[in-house]
DNA sequence: TCCCATGCGGAGCACTTGCTCCGCATAAGT
DNA sequence: ACTTATGCGGAGCAAGTGCTCCGCATGGGA
């Protein structure tokens, strides 16, 4: 059953190199235009900078949210791949928390795509990638809890609201005023120490308003 | 000089009563639409909830813009006007600030388009609703600061990059998780009271990463 | 070298959206 | 009632964008 009719049906089990080729410059082409204005780019665009047709980019990725979709996981995974690096060399639970913040911020933030789609790990986590990031920070939260640096009560969801909340303003002044969310970043950390007096509002952690 | 001439060129001082009423009616549903979807919206959208044709609006607005900026400066202004009033009347001045903080989540976070132009707050505060937020904000920011509650250094503009923080994160969680972002709205404050060890970064540097 | 399955390019279609144009309706002054 | 400046409606234009179609080029097996 495995083998291959010699002939007349000669299936090509290994595509084309140039078509290989294609495939590569239009995925780069596509990250480097996402990363730089975010996914409402027009098609056109990504095919111009990988020097290939429109047909040919829609051959390899039918529709244009499958060559998104394909650049966010490959971009996620670098990401959760570099971040779960920099937490595993950090020092204490801590410097690991806030180094992880600190590169996210100063490194993907400026990814738009990446930001866009950021707020899915709180809803959706379906994107391979995705899901990586999120078990990093889950690490890193319990690595921090652990140690009771972290304020009792705090979750990964906050953790990742947090992060997602703090790579918006770092787009709004990026421009204007230039690590200006660096202060921002302080006053957050802070308030994510365990020396606080009250305890956080378990207000809806688990979808808690109460059901009419 | 002053004198109008009686009849060969009437010169119409105020415009037609219908005419004002359908003016009404288009920033009424502009308000509405631009609430609920944001500035993106379809303009034909508009025409229609405002029960008018596309010549009508495009009449008294020329440009899409000019309604928009019509309808924001608005809602702005009605913004301003009660946080105001809400910073008046609360006890302390930190019960001020963080009632202001849970008033503009609560209520102006779900106004898209209010959020997607409160960026400007820090950039160009151009429009004049927008100013005047900024004035409530600082007033809040000296009274905490003047009774030593508020942690040194903080600044009217770190006040106002937490709110568009937040009102992204509110965003973000309205509908999968509501009020999720309320446990951030703790952690934020409890960053910005006094009692912290280290001084705020001022500005730029500190941030670890040497400088090239 | 020859052949053809595989792959390529880009004009063009379908749809959206900001905005215009112009024939028709009517408020309001006499 | 009559007139007309003022205002109205919505079909339609122009530009942008996702996606398709089909004639042509070519990698790679013989």
């Amino acid at each position: 059953m495995a083998v291959a009719e010699p002939r007349t049906t000669t299936r090509r089990r290994t595509p084309r190199v140039d078509a290989i080729r294609n495939r590569e410059a239009i995925v780069e082409a596509a990250a480097e235009v996402l990363a730089e204005q975010g996914a409402a780019v027009d098609v056109r665009e990504i095919a111009r900078r990988s020097g290939v047709g429109m047909g040919t980019l829609y051959r390899h990725f039918p529709k244009k949210e499958d060559l998104v979709h394909t650049v966010l996981r490959r971009d996620f995974m670098t990401w959760a791949e570099s971040a779960r690096q920099a937490a595993i060399d950090a020092e204490d639970p801590w410097a690991a928390l806030t180094t992880f913040y600190q590169q996210a911020l100063t490194g993907y933030a400026r990814h738009r795509a990446i930001m866009e789609n950021l707020a899915l790990t709180l809803a959706e986590p379906d994107l391979e990638g995705i899901h990586q990031l999120r078990l990093v920070i889950e690490q890193l939260c319990a690595r921090a809890c652990a140690t009771g640096l972290l304020r009792p009560g705090v979750t990964t969801d906050d953790l990742l609201l947090l992060l997602v909340s703090l790579g918006h303003a770092v787009q709004i002044t990026d421009e204007c005023r230039p690590r200006m969310w660096n202060r921002l970043l302080h006053i957050s950390l802070d308030g994510l120490r365990a020396d606080h007096r009250e305890p956080l509002p378990c207000d809806s952690t688990v979808a808690g308003v109460s059901a009419p």
